[in-house]
DNA sequence: GATGAATGAGATTTCATTCAT
DNA sequence: GATGAATGAAATCTCATTCAT
């Protein structure tokens, strides 16, 4: 099809293990763990069906392999972000700006919902996510608002453990939204004006009556 | 054997198609539409396979059938509760309330999850759930929210469209964390601690300041 | 075919795993295990692959339960017939006309050479079949070699050990040979006069110079 | 890359098909012929599954090459054997010496086993080892019972056809013992003594009685 | 109505074979 | 000549569905 590849084999050790992963990220995310075919992957992949098992041993490896990598990559960012010094406020403005620009439009916006669906199958996975992936955010998030209150820029009263979740949701309500029933929906989700939104009813939900707008 | 006995409690045939459905949602949740065996629901229902086959012609027929079921009496309810007058917030507060005591620990709090992996598969339910389910609650939502902007309990410029999901947000979460990772979590959730916390947050977020505690 | 039976359906509990394991014999020593697809194994005993799968976990259960079914009720025949008093060399002539007139002929016949080709993939059932067959078949042999020593039929100086194994080998022949080759042979062996030779053969070769013909 | 190493020593290339053959062989008698893996055999001859095709169409054709290669030189060293004139005692003496020591030792040990269990699958393989082996080898020890009879060592009334087999079988036993079992087994065999048991019992079978030690 | 043995289509996985490098 | 990535046909095994009992 494309750049003149006329034969019908092609040679690419390099690259197909990140093609076959993407595709099945793709198909998973689409159908379901089960629900997806290894011929499905193939066939978006590019390849055949006997070339995934040069790369993955079976299909529940090919799933892990996708969410490790994934994720792996992503997990450090937030943290790294939440190191920068200056007002809790920015610190969240940018943390939702960056995930309204990079993370909903990104393939690993596409994980959560797998996860969600396949923990009960794959328990093990489940445990990573939660140690990787979720607690280390909630660490974070806690740390920030705890931050926040003791700089005086929110309320001493607040319950720094549940808010944190206040926070989360609606980001991974955006990602869940998105590729579930926003295909379904007539208009699309604004995701910018979504975090317009959420940061403006947070921010002064959790600010001292004398600092709110 | 024992057909002599008399006084032995005759199973109640009337309520087999309730237990299969109420079996098959549990399964579906847990593991998935797809990854779920009609042996598997039939096990949970203490029936054997061909007996499911009486009173669903397929495996989809049944999910179909578990998910209108199981929606279709709750979708009123929040309707009727908006009806009811007095202040936004406190609405709000009853709302959270039944959330918490009621939904969460019921049957419907595991739909969200199947319909969420779901979507992609069957897209006439997903369009049904989209149509009766959320639209109608977002109505909903939207118009108390509009209500409570022009009783002056809220901000005249808040973004009511997004708003109601941030208000919404929270609760989807609640219930998909409950069916999967909380689990595998060394703290389960105080569901109720979360419903005020989200509460307080959200209502200072949209009162205007002067209302503000 | 047979018997009226019209429908295709036919529900037979009892005989289902006995038909299957008469079936899967025949095939295994046609083709070998490996050689062997299940289809095969089903077409041949009347069923669907399906079938075999709901009283067989796996091709290589079937295998296993297979051997195990046709051995454990042969194994005893040899000791008792070993109890039996009287002459040493009646008894031999009794053993190798049973094994003639009854073994040859049956199902057993055909399990040595499976055994044989698939001892290394099958070290567990190798290990069962070197205990329970060939162990307790060398130690009755070695017996009845000593009595005949001791009741001076035979010569004092046998190496009763490796003889023992000369006593058993052309009967192993007789069985590879009948499922191997004599079927692409011109003249079939005749198994009786085979055995009778064996017999003057062994009988004139342990003997005693005085008591022989 | 390391091209210009002119004192690199150069694989042997014209014994590629050897090594490609002793592997092959070692791995059909090991797991049998469906068993065995391409891969498998290049592993063990220490090339690519790729450079057996160089060398051989099929893997059917890697086999035949296999067991012809195998055979032809042996075919005729027991038909030489035989033309030596001198008692047949000394003979078979010397043929049981030979067999212990050179052939059982000797990679054809395997092809017997081999042989038996894919007589079925390769009928034009059977039909040729049948043919040039087992039949070259039955009318040379017929050959010879008779000529033991002839000069008066044997019983005049022996049945040489089936005699022929007594002598036969036990070689053959063997060899399968040795590449099945023994294995398996706490003893090996001592396949000297077995051969001196054998020759022993056997010409003293055979002998008139005048002649018996 | 209920059962569960049997079916058969379809899934995952394997592996002999090919061919660009 | 040698490689090994890629193929695709065929194998094992699963499971939704049927139907005689």
């Amino acid at each position: 099809m494309s750049e003149g590849a006329t034969t019908k084999w092609q040679r690419r050790k390099e690259d197909r293990p990140g093609e076959i992963l993407a595709a099945a990220l793709d198909c998973f995310a689409e159908r379901g763990f089960a629900a997806t075919r290894m011929d499905d992957v193939a066939a978006r992949a590019g390849v055949t069906k006997g070339t995934i098992y040069l790369y993955f041993k079976t299909k529940e490896d090919l799933f892990k392999a996708l969410v490790r990598r994934e994720l792996l990559p992503n997990i450090e960012r937030l943290e790294e972000m939440a190191k920068v010094p200056g007002p809790v406020a920015v610190l969240l403005e940018r943390l939702l700006d960056l995930w309204a620009t990079h993370v909903v439009p990104s393939r690993v916006a596409l994980i959560p919902k797998l996860m969600l669906a396949e923990a009960g199958n794959f328990p093990d996975l489940a445990k990573f996510y939660l140690d990787e992936v979720i607690n280390r955010g909630r660490t974070v998030l806690r740390a920030v608002l705890r931050r926040g209150v003791e700089a005086g820029e929110f309320r001493p009263d607040i319950d720094v453990d549940h808010v944190a979740y206040c926070v989360l949701a609606p980001l991974v309500f955006t990602v869940l939204w998105r590729h579930s029933f926003e295909p379904h929906d007539d208009r699309p989700m604004d995701v910018t004006a979504f975090a317009r939104a959420h940061l403006d009813t947070l921010l002064n939900g959790l600010r001292p009556a004398a600092r709110r707008k």
